[in-house]
DNA sequence: TCTACATACTCATGATTATGACTACTCATA
DNA sequence: TATGAGTAGTCATAATCATGAGTATGTAGA
């Protein structure tokens, strides 16, 4: 039960609804972890009749009412009882790993077509989080943020992600280079 | 359904036993997934009876019998299949990350804890792969060996491990750096 | 000789995640 | 004036994953 606590931790930057909720989670911007929207709105609700989080009502006239949630005393104490417990380790979990592990027999082509695809996105992640650690150091350098500011723990889960995407970025181009020779080598014995 | 074909790939390297692949798969040290043995013993039975792998009978007197099994034609067909296949993209989702991201909040003491713990742990694996890595490519250089070598699938994943773990390595060692000084410069205000 | 650990599995059940389908209103654009 | 996209959600169900417990044998070390 990693979710709850998921949700607890991102709702410390502030009252959010569980539309913007989802959107953070869903679009993976919440580098440190991903749900999709329908898990979130039943985890708020869970969250909600637990005490953990309290929500209040938004009449909006333009578009459709919305709740914002905010985590109370209570929620702050579940966190804090998580943070404390000992951590299982993580591993990687990843298809697209799968289809290099067989690589040797199996046609490259799309494979390749794929670790490109891959590639790309994992860019444009890059340039996301570049941006949001620019944005949340301000004029600020990271030693100095990472002293002097307020809430470093998002600052700090978005290195992490910044460094994983660089790392995937780097990994498929050199796959793909290695795949590329190979196909060129062996095309013609 | 990525599991099935993570134990194909696995499969591809040689017949294995259920428990030879569990030991596998629960170490993490097959770093393309992570699965635990109930699970895989489940899935070997669905492969065999879909006829995807074959099993066979390897009587020991010792111990206990153990089956083998091999990826058949269409175990192959259906790998095949599967990487052709668009690849959904894979996110990060770990306990730690969450924890850091609520760091504002909660006690950083037992975070640390936990932050040096995993970095010993990422660097048990650094150690590991970077001995496996060594291992498959033997007195070749690594370009030689990914030109010229047969099955480079597993040292292409297994580059992807190593280099994950150091990642985890260095952001948990800074991130520890990050919150030490801020416990020493907020410990007396 | 007792204990723990390694080999080699199986069974059952619970928790968590993923997926598709649906409602309802508004705004911009072609 | 459709069409699609964005806001703000809900419901139901299928697929997947995790967990604990149990069986049976042999080998090495205290």
């Amino acid at each position: 039960m990693a979710l709850r606590h998921a949700v607890l931790a991102a709702l410390l930057d502030g009252e959010l609804s569980g539309y913007q909720l989802a959107k953070a989670f869903d679009l993976g911007v919440a580098n440190f972890w991903y749900a999709r929207p329908q898990q979130l709105y039943a985890e708020l609700a869970r969250l909600e009749k637990e005490g953990l989080i309290a929500g209040r009502e938004v009449v909006q006239e333009t578009r459709p009412n919305k709740r914002l949630f905010q985590v109370t005393d209570a929620g702050l104490e579940e966190l804090q009882g998580f943070a404390a417990a000992p951590t299982k380790p993580s591993f990687i979990r990843d298809d697209l790993l799968v289809k290099v592990q067989a690589a040797d027999h199996v046609t490259t082509t799309a494979l390749i077509a794929q670790l490109s695809e891959r590639a790309a996105f994992a860019q444009a992640k890059v340039d996301l989080f570049d941006k949001l650690l620019r944005t949340m150091r301000g004029d600020r350098t990271e030693e100095e943020f990472l002293h002097h500011g307020s809430r470093i723990g998002p600052y700090l889960t978005c290195q992490r992600g910044l460094a994983f995407e660089q790392g995937n970025r780097d990994w498929c181009e050199r796959t793909i280079a290695a795949l590329r020779e190979r196909q060129r080598t062996r095309a013609r014995p």
